[in-house]
RNA sequence: UCUUCAGUAGCUCAGUCGGUUAGAGCAUCUGACUGUUAAUCAGAGGGUCGUUGGUUCAAGUCCAACCUGAAGAGCCA
Protein backbone atom coordinates (compact mmCIF):
# COMPACT_ATOMS: atom_id res chain seq x y z
CA UNK A 1 0.00 0.00 0.00
CA UNK A 2 1.25 3.38 -1.01
CA UNK A 3 1.94 5.54 1.99
CA UNK A 4 0.47 9.08 1.86
CA UNK A 5 -0.90 11.92 4.08
CA UNK A 6 -4.38 11.06 5.38
CA UNK A 7 -7.06 13.30 4.50
CA UNK A 8 -9.83 13.52 6.97
CA UNK A 9 -13.13 13.47 6.07
CA UNK A 10 -14.52 16.03 7.05
CA UNK A 11 -12.02 17.59 4.64
CA UNK A 12 -13.14 15.32 1.87
CA UNK A 13 -15.78 17.09 1.00
CA UNK A 14 -14.02 20.06 -0.76
CA UNK A 15 -15.17 20.06 -4.49
CA UNK A 16 -11.71 21.17 -5.44
CA UNK A 17 -10.24 18.10 -4.41
CA UNK A 18 -12.03 16.44 -7.03
CA UNK A 19 -9.78 14.28 -9.53
CA UNK A 20 -7.34 13.95 -7.11
CA UNK A 21 -6.02 10.56 -5.27
CA UNK A 22 -6.33 10.63 -1.81
CA UNK A 23 -6.46 8.50 1.85
CA UNK A 24 -8.93 8.25 4.25
CA UNK A 25 -8.97 6.34 7.85
CA UNK A 26 -12.22 5.51 9.57
CA UNK A 27 -14.11 2.78 10.96
CA UNK A 28 -17.35 1.21 8.68
CA UNK A 29 -20.72 1.99 9.49
CA UNK A 30 -22.17 0.23 6.67
CA UNK A 31 -21.12 -1.68 3.25
CA UNK A 32 -24.08 -2.71 1.01
CA UNK A 33 -24.14 -3.73 -2.54
CA UNK A 34 -23.80 -6.67 -5.17
CA UNK A 35 -21.36 -8.95 -6.30
CA UNK A 36 -20.29 -6.44 -8.66
CA UNK A 37 -20.21 -2.86 -6.69
CA UNK A 38 -20.08 -2.39 -2.97
CA UNK A 39 -20.44 0.92 -0.63
CA UNK A 40 -18.54 1.81 2.59
CA UNK A 41 -20.21 4.42 4.39
CA UNK A 42 -17.01 5.56 6.43
CA UNK A 43 -16.66 7.84 9.32
CA UNK A 44 -13.55 9.05 11.01
CA UNK A 45 -15.35 10.85 13.98
CA UNK A 46 -14.22 14.44 12.75
CA UNK A 47 -17.93 15.29 11.08
CA UNK A 48 -21.31 13.34 11.32
CA UNK A 49 -20.74 12.98 8.02
CA UNK A 50 -19.50 9.56 6.47
CA UNK A 51 -17.51 9.41 3.10
CA UNK A 52 -18.98 7.13 0.83
CA UNK A 53 -16.27 4.58 -0.52
CA UNK A 54 -17.01 2.84 -3.87
CA UNK A 55 -15.00 -0.90 -4.64
CA UNK A 56 -15.34 -2.17 -7.52
CA UNK A 57 -15.51 -6.07 -7.02
CA UNK A 58 -13.82 -7.33 -9.92
CA UNK A 59 -10.36 -5.31 -8.36
CA UNK A 60 -10.87 -7.35 -5.15
CA UNK A 61 -10.61 -10.47 -3.67
CA UNK A 62 -13.20 -12.07 -1.92
CA UNK A 63 -10.30 -12.65 1.36
CA UNK A 64 -10.42 -8.83 1.27
CA UNK A 65 -13.45 -7.66 1.43
CA UNK A 66 -15.17 -10.39 3.90
CA UNK A 67 -13.71 -8.47 7.17
CA UNK A 68 -14.96 -5.42 5.53
CA UNK A 69 -18.17 -5.52 8.16
CA UNK A 70 -19.87 -2.64 10.60
CA UNK A 71 -17.34 -1.56 12.88
CA UNK A 72 -14.18 -2.61 11.46
CA UNK A 73 -10.87 0.30 11.03
CA UNK A 74 -10.03 0.33 7.07
CA UNK A 75 -7.65 2.91 5.56
CA UNK A 76 -8.81 3.76 1.58
CA UNK A 77 -6.68 5.18 -1.02
CA UNK A 78 -8.53 6.20 -4.17
CA UNK A 79 -9.42 8.85 -6.66
CA UNK A 80 -12.34 11.55 -4.75
CA UNK A 81 -15.07 12.31 -7.25
CA UNK A 82 -18.42 14.14 -7.50
CA UNK A 83 -20.43 10.86 -6.51
CA UNK A 84 -22.69 9.24 -9.39
CA UNK A 85 -25.45 8.82 -6.79
CA UNK A 86 -27.81 10.43 -5.35
CA UNK A 87 -27.36 10.85 -1.35
CA UNK A 88 -23.90 12.49 -0.84
CA UNK A 89 -21.81 14.94 -2.69
CA UNK A 90 -18.25 13.15 -3.26
CA UNK A 91 -17.15 10.01 -3.07
CA UNK A 92 -14.28 7.79 -3.34
CA UNK A 93 -13.67 5.33 -5.84
CA UNK A 94 -11.31 2.82 -3.83
CA UNK A 95 -7.92 1.70 -5.51
CA UNK A 96 -6.41 0.11 -2.45
CA UNK A 97 -7.99 -0.73 1.24
CA UNK A 98 -5.57 -1.90 4.40
CA UNK A 99 -7.90 -3.48 6.59
CA UNK A 100 -6.39 -1.72 10.24
CA UNK A 101 -8.61 -3.86 12.35
CA UNK A 102 -11.87 -6.09 11.92
CA UNK A 103 -15.07 -6.22 14.00
CA UNK A 104 -16.68 -9.49 14.52
CA UNK A 105 -19.97 -9.31 13.35
CA UNK A 106 -21.24 -11.68 15.71
CA UNK A 107 -20.34 -10.29 18.66
CA UNK A 108 -19.85 -6.21 17.73
CA UNK A 109 -22.89 -4.91 19.50
CA UNK A 110 -23.56 -1.64 17.29
CA UNK A 111 -25.61 -2.18 14.25
CA UNK A 112 -26.57 -0.24 11.52
CA UNK A 113 -30.07 0.36 12.78
CA UNK A 114 -31.01 2.45 15.65
CA UNK A 115 -30.19 1.77 19.18
CA UNK A 116 -31.78 3.27 22.34
CA UNK A 117 -30.17 5.39 24.30
CA UNK A 118 -30.13 3.19 27.54
CA UNK A 119 -29.04 0.50 25.42
CA UNK A 120 -25.93 2.62 24.78
CA UNK A 121 -25.15 3.78 28.08
CA UNK A 122 -24.43 0.04 28.41
CA UNK A 123 -21.85 0.16 26.32
CA UNK A 124 -19.97 3.62 26.93
CA UNK A 125 -17.12 2.54 25.81
CA UNK A 126 -18.16 2.29 22.04
CA UNK A 127 -20.91 4.86 22.07
CA UNK A 128 -18.85 7.25 20.43
CA UNK A 129 -18.90 5.43 17.50
CA UNK A 130 -22.71 6.20 17.17
CA UNK A 131 -23.89 9.52 15.40
CA UNK A 132 -25.73 10.41 18.09
CA UNK A 133 -22.81 10.47 20.71
CA UNK A 134 -20.32 11.48 18.06
CA UNK A 135 -22.60 14.82 17.54
CA UNK A 136 -22.73 15.62 21.27
CA UNK A 137 -19.04 15.32 22.02
CA UNK A 138 -18.32 17.17 19.35
CA UNK A 139 -20.62 19.97 20.72
CA UNK A 140 -18.70 19.12 24.28
CA UNK A 141 -15.31 20.13 22.88
CA UNK A 142 -16.66 22.99 20.99
CA UNK A 143 -18.36 24.67 24.29
CA UNK A 144 -15.54 23.62 26.90
CA UNK A 145 -13.02 25.72 24.20
CA UNK A 146 -15.80 28.37 23.78
CA UNK A 147 -15.94 28.46 27.69
CA UNK A 148 -11.89 29.50 27.73
CA UNK A 149 -12.36 31.55 24.94
CA UNK A 150 -14.81 33.51 26.10
CA UNK A 151 -13.31 34.06 29.55
CA UNK A 152 -9.68 34.66 27.87
CA UNK A 153 -10.78 37.20 25.78
CA UNK A 154 -12.80 39.08 28.34
CA UNK A 155 -9.37 39.62 30.89
CA UNK A 156 -10.46 36.82 32.86
CA UNK A 157 -7.26 34.18 34.49
CA UNK A 158 -7.68 30.64 34.36
CA UNK A 159 -7.98 29.79 38.27
CA UNK A 160 -6.90 25.91 38.54
CA UNK A 161 -8.82 25.10 42.61
CA UNK A 162 -8.51 22.21 44.23
CA UNK A 163 -9.90 19.01 43.33
CA UNK A 164 -8.99 17.38 47.19
CA UNK A 165 -9.98 19.33 50.02
CA UNK A 166 -9.88 19.42 53.58
CA UNK A 167 -13.09 22.28 54.38
CA UNK A 168 -15.90 19.91 55.24
CA UNK A 169 -18.70 23.28 54.66
CA UNK A 170 -18.18 24.36 50.76
CA UNK A 171 -21.66 24.06 51.80
CA UNK A 172 -22.93 21.91 48.66
CA UNK A 173 -23.88 18.03 49.22
CA UNK A 174 -22.49 14.67 50.50
CA UNK A 175 -18.66 14.63 49.68
CA UNK A 176 -16.27 11.96 48.67
CA UNK A 177 -13.87 10.73 51.46
CA UNK A 178 -9.91 10.59 50.05
CA UNK A 179 -7.60 8.73 52.36
CA UNK A 180 -4.68 6.05 51.94
CA UNK A 181 -5.79 4.58 55.35
CA UNK A 182 -6.40 0.58 54.98
CA UNK A 183 -9.83 0.39 55.27
CA UNK A 184 -9.92 -3.38 56.80
CA UNK A 185 -7.32 -2.06 59.99
CA UNK A 186 -8.15 1.68 60.41
CA UNK A 187 -5.85 3.24 62.57
CA UNK A 188 -7.97 4.16 65.93
CA UNK A 189 -7.19 6.93 69.00
CA UNK A 190 -7.12 6.14 72.52
CA UNK A 191 -11.00 6.90 72.71
CA UNK A 192 -11.80 4.53 69.17
CA UNK A 193 -12.18 7.46 66.87
CA UNK A 194 -10.60 7.57 63.42
CA UNK A 195 -6.80 8.54 63.70
CA UNK A 196 -6.64 10.83 60.56
CA UNK A 197 -3.14 11.90 61.75
CA UNK A 198 -1.74 8.91 60.47
CA UNK A 199 -3.98 9.77 56.45
CA UNK A 200 -1.55 11.35 53.97
CA UNK A 201 -2.46 14.83 54.86
CA UNK A 202 -2.96 14.35 58.61
CA UNK A 203 -6.67 15.48 58.60
CA UNK A 204 -9.52 14.28 56.73
CA UNK A 205 -9.76 15.18 53.03
CA UNK A 206 -12.74 14.91 49.98
CA UNK A 207 -12.91 15.42 46.81
CA UNK A 208 -14.23 19.02 45.97
CA UNK A 209 -18.25 19.99 45.55
CA UNK A 210 -17.26 23.55 44.50
CA UNK A 211 -13.91 25.75 43.65
CA UNK A 212 -16.09 28.66 44.95
CA UNK A 213 -14.33 29.11 47.99
CA UNK A 214 -10.88 29.40 46.67
CA UNK A 215 -11.99 31.25 43.19
CA UNK A 216 -12.83 33.97 45.72
CA UNK A 217 -9.31 33.89 46.97
CA UNK A 218 -8.22 34.40 42.96
CA UNK A 219 -11.10 37.43 42.11
CA UNK A 220 -9.46 38.83 45.65
CA UNK A 221 -6.27 39.30 43.54
CA UNK A 222 -6.50 38.29 40.26
CA UNK A 223 -9.60 40.18 39.78
CA UNK A 224 -11.60 38.26 37.59
CA UNK A 225 -11.27 34.63 37.30
CA UNK A 226 -12.86 31.41 36.40
CA UNK A 227 -12.34 27.75 37.16
CA UNK A 228 -13.77 25.04 34.62
CA UNK A 229 -13.11 21.92 36.01
CA UNK A 230 -14.24 18.26 37.62
CA UNK A 231 -16.73 18.49 40.69
CA UNK A 232 -17.92 15.52 42.82
CA UNK A 233 -21.53 15.02 44.90
CA UNK A 234 -21.85 12.02 46.69
CA UNK A 235 -25.54 12.44 46.68
CA UNK A 236 -27.62 9.40 46.11
CA UNK A 237 -29.48 11.37 43.62
CA UNK A 238 -31.25 8.93 40.10
CA UNK A 239 -32.32 11.74 38.21
CA UNK A 240 -31.56 12.64 34.36
CA UNK A 241 -30.60 15.97 35.60
CA UNK A 242 -27.25 14.57 38.09
CA UNK A 243 -24.41 13.15 37.85
CA UNK A 244 -21.48 12.13 40.84
CA UNK A 245 -19.05 13.56 38.71
CA UNK A 246 -19.51 16.39 36.39
CA UNK A 247 -17.61 19.55 34.94
CA UNK A 248 -18.57 22.85 36.44
CA UNK A 249 -17.80 26.71 35.42
CA UNK A 250 -17.54 29.05 38.02
CA UNK A 251 -16.41 32.68 37.28
CA UNK A 252 -15.56 35.15 40.47
CA UNK A 253 -15.08 38.76 39.84
CA UNK A 254 -13.93 41.81 41.92
CA UNK A 255 -15.93 44.57 41.90
CA UNK A 256 -19.16 43.10 40.46
CA UNK A 257 -22.40 43.69 42.60
CA UNK A 258 -25.14 41.58 41.83
CA UNK A 259 -26.32 43.29 38.15
CA UNK A 260 -23.01 42.75 36.88
CA UNK A 261 -23.47 39.55 38.17
CA UNK A 262 -26.45 38.62 35.82
CA UNK A 263 -25.03 40.89 32.57
CA UNK A 264 -22.17 38.14 32.37
CA UNK A 265 -24.37 35.40 33.39
CA UNK A 266 -26.83 36.38 30.72
CA UNK A 267 -24.04 37.19 28.55
CA UNK A 268 -21.73 34.45 28.84
CA UNK A 269 -25.11 32.33 28.21
CA UNK A 270 -25.82 33.90 24.99
CA UNK A 271 -22.63 33.54 23.48
CA UNK A 272 -22.32 29.53 24.23
CA UNK A 273 -25.16 28.91 22.71
CA UNK A 274 -25.02 31.45 19.92
CA UNK A 275 -20.92 29.72 19.20
CA UNK A 276 -22.58 26.21 19.03
CA UNK A 277 -25.38 27.34 16.65
CA UNK A 278 -22.49 29.19 14.82
CA UNK A 279 -19.40 25.83 14.98
CA UNK A 280 -21.92 22.93 15.01
CA UNK A 281 -24.33 23.38 12.18
CA UNK A 282 -24.29 19.76 11.31
CA UNK A 283 -24.47 17.92 14.94
CA UNK A 284 -27.04 20.67 16.11
CA UNK A 285 -29.32 19.57 12.93
CA UNK A 286 -28.74 15.93 13.13
CA UNK A 287 -29.60 16.25 17.22
CA UNK A 288 -32.77 18.54 15.47
CA UNK A 289 -33.97 16.08 13.19
CA UNK A 290 -33.54 12.52 14.93
CA UNK A 291 -34.51 13.78 19.10
CA UNK A 292 -36.01 17.37 19.22
CA UNK A 293 -37.72 19.17 15.78
CA UNK A 294 -37.76 22.10 18.07
CA UNK A 295 -34.16 22.30 19.35
CA UNK A 296 -32.16 25.36 16.51
CA UNK A 297 -35.25 27.29 16.67
CA UNK A 298 -35.18 27.48 21.16
CA UNK A 299 -31.42 27.84 21.50
CA UNK A 300 -31.81 30.83 18.44
CA UNK A 301 -35.03 32.14 20.73
CA UNK A 302 -32.42 32.05 24.12
CA UNK A 303 -30.05 34.50 22.16
CA UNK A 304 -32.49 37.08 20.67
CA UNK A 305 -34.52 37.05 23.69
CA UNK A 306 -33.44 39.01 27.33
CA UNK A 307 -34.15 37.43 30.46
CA UNK A 308 -36.92 38.02 32.60
CA UNK A 309 -35.35 39.75 35.94
CA UNK A 310 -37.38 38.81 38.99
CA UNK A 311 -36.85 39.02 42.54
CA UNK A 312 -38.47 36.22 44.18
CA UNK A 313 -40.97 38.50 46.18
CA UNK A 314 -42.43 38.97 42.70
CA UNK A 315 -42.00 35.62 41.44
CA UNK A 316 -44.02 34.23 44.31
CA UNK A 317 -46.73 36.75 44.07
CA UNK A 318 -46.88 35.84 40.60
CA UNK A 319 -47.16 31.97 41.95
CA UNK A 320 -49.86 32.90 44.45
CA UNK A 321 -52.19 34.74 41.86
CA UNK A 322 -51.34 32.66 38.83
CA UNK A 323 -54.59 30.51 39.87
CA UNK A 324 -52.74 27.31 39.22
CA UNK A 325 -52.92 24.09 41.70
CA UNK A 326 -48.98 23.59 42.88
CA UNK A 327 -48.47 20.12 44.82
CA UNK A 328 -45.83 21.61 47.29
CA UNK A 329 -48.07 25.13 48.69
CA UNK A 330 -46.23 28.72 47.56
CA UNK A 331 -45.58 31.32 50.63
CA UNK A 332 -43.29 34.21 50.78
CA UNK A 333 -39.73 31.72 52.20
CA UNK A 334 -40.75 28.35 50.91
CA UNK A 335 -37.96 27.02 48.64
CA UNK A 336 -39.17 27.47 45.15
CA UNK A 337 -39.79 23.28 44.05
CA UNK A 338 -39.42 22.27 40.37
CA UNK A 339 -43.04 22.43 39.85
CA UNK A 340 -43.03 26.27 40.62
CA UNK A 341 -40.06 27.13 38.41
CA UNK A 342 -40.93 25.11 35.34
CA UNK A 343 -44.13 27.24 35.67
CA UNK A 344 -42.36 30.72 35.91
CA UNK A 345 -39.91 29.67 33.04
CA UNK A 346 -42.65 27.64 30.71
CA UNK A 347 -46.03 28.54 31.50
CA UNK A 348 -45.78 32.63 32.45
CA UNK A 349 -42.86 34.14 30.87
CA UNK A 350 -42.04 31.74 28.24
CA UNK A 351 -38.05 32.95 28.33
CA UNK A 352 -35.27 32.18 30.72
CA UNK A 353 -35.81 33.68 34.04
CA UNK A 354 -33.04 35.02 36.77
CA UNK A 355 -34.80 35.00 40.09
CA UNK A 356 -32.52 37.09 42.51
CA UNK A 357 -33.19 37.87 46.04
CA UNK A 358 -34.22 34.80 48.27
CA UNK A 359 -34.98 34.61 51.45
CA UNK A 360 -31.76 34.09 53.72
CA UNK A 361 -32.79 31.11 55.28
CA UNK A 362 -32.92 28.79 51.95
CA UNK A 363 -29.42 30.36 50.83
CA UNK A 364 -25.92 29.44 51.42
CA UNK A 365 -24.36 31.74 54.15
CA UNK A 366 -21.86 33.45 51.96
CA UNK A 367 -24.48 35.41 50.53
CA UNK A 368 -24.50 39.30 50.86
CA UNK A 369 -27.25 40.28 52.98
CA UNK A 370 -29.83 42.92 51.18
CA UNK A 371 -30.69 46.33 53.33
CA UNK A 372 -33.95 44.60 54.37
CA UNK A 373 -32.28 41.95 56.97
CA UNK A 374 -34.32 39.14 55.03
CA UNK A 375 -33.08 38.95 51.81
CA UNK A 376 -29.95 37.69 49.82
CA UNK A 377 -28.51 38.85 46.98
CA UNK A 378 -29.08 35.41 45.17
CA UNK A 379 -29.65 34.47 41.66
CA UNK A 380 -30.53 31.68 40.10
CA UNK A 381 -30.87 30.74 35.99
CA UNK A 382 -33.83 29.06 35.26
CA UNK A 383 -33.67 27.80 31.40
CA UNK A 384 -36.73 25.45 30.10
CA UNK A 385 -36.92 22.14 30.07
CA UNK A 386 -33.75 21.79 32.27
CA UNK A 387 -34.49 24.19 35.50
CA UNK A 388 -31.44 25.47 37.26
CA UNK A 389 -28.78 26.40 34.76
CA UNK A 390 -26.65 28.99 37.21
CA UNK A 391 -26.92 29.62 40.79
CA UNK A 392 -24.44 32.77 42.04
CA UNK A 393 -24.52 35.48 43.84
CA UNK A 394 -22.91 38.45 45.53
CA UNK A 395 -20.66 37.50 48.15
CA UNK A 396 -21.13 39.05 52.01
CA UNK A 397 -17.85 40.98 52.33
CA UNK A 398 -18.63 42.39 55.43
CA UNK A 399 -15.90 40.58 57.50
CA UNK A 400 -18.24 40.82 60.80
CA UNK A 401 -21.94 40.07 58.87
CA UNK A 402 -20.13 37.00 57.39
CA UNK A 403 -18.96 35.23 60.79
CA UNK A 404 -22.73 36.05 62.48
CA UNK A 405 -24.03 34.38 58.91
CA UNK A 406 -21.71 31.42 60.52
CA UNK A 407 -22.36 31.65 63.66
CA UNK A 408 -26.24 31.47 63.29
CA UNK A 409 -26.04 28.43 61.02
CA UNK A 410 -23.44 26.59 63.18
CA UNK A 411 -20.91 25.96 60.11
CA UNK A 412 -17.72 24.65 61.32
CA UNK A 413 -15.17 26.85 60.02
CA UNK A 414 -12.19 26.09 62.31
CA UNK A 415 -10.23 25.15 58.99
CA UNK A 416 -11.89 28.22 57.08
CA UNK A 417 -9.78 30.72 58.09
CA UNK A 418 -8.13 31.62 54.77
CA UNK A 419 -11.74 31.85 53.57
CA UNK A 420 -12.29 34.51 56.00
CA UNK A 421 -8.85 36.70 55.69
CA UNK A 422 -10.26 37.18 52.28
CA UNK A 423 -12.51 39.48 54.48
CA UNK A 424 -9.96 40.70 56.90
CA UNK A 425 -7.29 42.23 54.48
CA UNK A 426 -8.76 44.81 52.03
CA UNK A 427 -12.14 42.78 51.46
CA UNK A 428 -14.23 44.04 48.47
CA UNK A 429 -17.67 43.68 46.84
CA UNK A 430 -17.48 41.07 44.68
CA UNK A 431 -19.92 38.19 42.56
CA UNK A 432 -19.59 34.82 41.29
CA UNK A 433 -21.79 31.88 39.68
CA UNK A 434 -21.41 28.38 38.94
CA UNK A 435 -22.47 26.62 35.55
CA UNK A 436 -23.42 22.81 35.46
CA UNK A 437 -21.54 22.54 32.01
CA UNK A 438 -23.16 19.02 31.37
CA UNK A 439 -26.68 20.79 32.12
CA UNK A 440 -25.87 23.49 29.37
CA UNK A 441 -24.95 20.91 27.02
CA UNK A 442 -28.82 19.04 27.55
CA UNK A 443 -30.04 22.00 26.96
CA UNK A 444 -28.00 22.60 23.09
CA UNK A 445 -27.90 19.31 22.26
CA UNK A 446 -31.37 18.72 23.49
CA UNK A 447 -30.84 15.53 25.15
CA UNK A 448 -33.03 14.53 27.91
CA UNK A 449 -30.51 12.82 30.59
CA UNK A 450 -27.25 13.87 31.83
CA UNK A 451 -25.78 10.67 31.00
CA UNK A 452 -25.93 11.05 27.73
CA UNK A 453 -24.03 14.27 27.19
CA UNK A 454 -20.57 13.38 29.28
CA UNK A 455 -18.37 10.17 27.67
CA UNK A 456 -18.44 8.42 31.16
CA UNK A 457 -21.26 9.21 33.45
CA UNK A 458 -20.71 8.43 36.93
CA UNK A 459 -23.86 7.78 38.98
CA UNK A 460 -24.78 5.97 42.40
CA UNK A 461 -23.80 2.29 41.28
CA UNK A 462 -22.41 3.22 37.81
CA UNK A 463 -18.76 3.25 37.43
CA UNK A 464 -18.40 0.73 34.97
CA UNK A 465 -15.95 2.52 32.18
C1' U B 1 -33.92 7.84 49.32
C1' C B 2 -39.54 7.82 48.02
C1' U B 3 -43.45 6.82 44.17
C1' U B 4 -44.71 4.67 39.48
C1' C B 5 -43.49 1.74 35.27
C1' A B 6 -40.41 -1.90 32.99
C1' G B 7 -36.97 -6.50 32.47
C1' U B 8 -38.91 -12.37 26.88
C1' A B 9 -33.44 -13.87 20.79
C1' G B 10 -27.53 -9.58 19.64
C1' C B 11 -31.27 -4.99 19.38
C1' U B 12 -36.57 -3.19 19.56
C1' C B 13 -40.88 -5.40 21.05
C1' A B 14 -45.63 -8.85 20.95
C1' G B 15 -47.18 -12.95 23.93
C1' U B 16 -55.15 -12.95 25.13
C1' C B 17 -58.47 -15.84 30.86
C1' G B 18 -52.46 -19.54 33.84
C1' G B 19 -52.78 -24.51 29.28
C1' U B 20 -49.16 -28.31 26.48
C1' U B 21 -43.89 -26.94 20.22
C1' A B 22 -41.95 -19.24 22.61
C1' G B 23 -43.51 -15.07 18.13
C1' A B 24 -42.33 -10.72 14.82
C1' G B 25 -39.17 -6.87 12.72
C1' C B 26 -34.19 -5.62 12.50
C1' A B 27 -29.17 -7.67 13.13
C1' U B 28 -26.11 -12.26 11.95
C1' C B 29 -25.16 -16.43 8.38
C1' U B 30 -26.19 -18.58 3.23
C1' G B 31 -27.96 -17.40 -1.59
C1' A B 32 -30.04 -13.79 -5.49
C1' C B 33 -29.52 -8.92 -7.65
C1' U B 34 -24.79 -4.21 -12.59
C1' G B 35 -24.93 2.43 -8.40
C1' U B 36 -26.67 1.31 -3.17
C1' U B 37 -28.60 5.26 0.57
C1' A B 38 -31.02 2.35 7.79
C1' A B 39 -30.59 -1.02 -0.13
C1' U B 40 -34.02 -4.89 -1.64
C1' C B 41 -35.68 -10.22 -2.22
C1' A B 42 -35.51 -15.67 -0.55
C1' G B 43 -33.95 -19.10 3.15
C1' A B 44 -31.39 -20.62 7.80
C1' G B 45 -29.47 -20.47 12.70
C1' G B 46 -30.40 -18.06 17.28
C1' G B 47 -34.26 -18.37 24.03
C1' U B 48 -31.93 -20.63 31.69
C1' C B 49 -38.63 -15.50 29.59
C1' G B 50 -33.69 -10.52 35.32
C1' U B 51 -32.57 -13.74 40.09
C1' U B 52 -34.40 -16.61 44.16
C1' G B 53 -38.45 -18.61 46.54
C1' G B 54 -43.78 -19.56 46.60
C1' U B 55 -49.10 -20.79 44.78
C1' U B 56 -50.93 -24.52 41.11
C1' C B 57 -52.21 -30.69 37.86
C1' A B 58 -49.82 -26.76 34.93
C1' A B 59 -46.24 -20.23 35.45
C1' G B 60 -43.21 -15.99 30.37
C1' U B 61 -48.25 -15.10 32.58
C1' C B 62 -50.30 -15.08 39.59
C1' C B 63 -47.72 -13.77 44.69
C1' A B 64 -43.19 -12.19 47.67
C1' A B 65 -38.24 -10.61 48.18
C1' C B 66 -34.04 -9.03 45.77
C1' C B 67 -31.18 -7.12 41.38
C1' U B 68 -31.08 -3.85 37.14
C1' G B 69 -33.05 0.16 34.08
C1' A B 70 -36.33 4.43 33.17
C1' A B 71 -39.70 8.51 34.50
C1' G B 72 -41.41 11.81 38.39
C1' A B 73 -40.05 13.75 43.37
C1' G B 74 -36.36 15.25 47.04
C1' C B 75 -31.19 17.39 46.94
C1' C B 76 -28.72 20.46 43.67
C1' A B 77 -25.31 22.41 39.10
Amino acid sequence: METMKRTKVVDAFDASLYGTKINVKGWVRTRRGNKHVNFIALNDGSTIKNIQVVVDLSKFTEAEMKPITTGACISVVGVLVESQGKGQQAEIQAESIELYGGADPESYPLQKKGHTLEFLREIAHLRPRTNTFGAVLRIRHNLAYAIHKYFNDRGFFYLNTPLITASDCEGAGAMFQVTTLDLNNVPRTDDGAVDYSADFFGKPTSLTVSGQLEGELGAMSLGAIYTFGPTFRAENSNTPRHLAEFWMVEPEVAFNEIEENMDLAEDFLKYLVRYALDHCQDDLEFLCQMYDKELIDRLKFVVENDFVRLPYTEGIKILEESGHKFEYPVYWGADLQSEHERFLVEEHFKKPVILTDYPKEIKAFYMKLNDDGKTVRAMDVLFPRIGEIIGGSQREENYEKLLSRIEELNIPMKDMWWYLDTRRFGTAPHSGFGLGFERLLLFVTGMTNIRDVIPFPRTPKNAEF
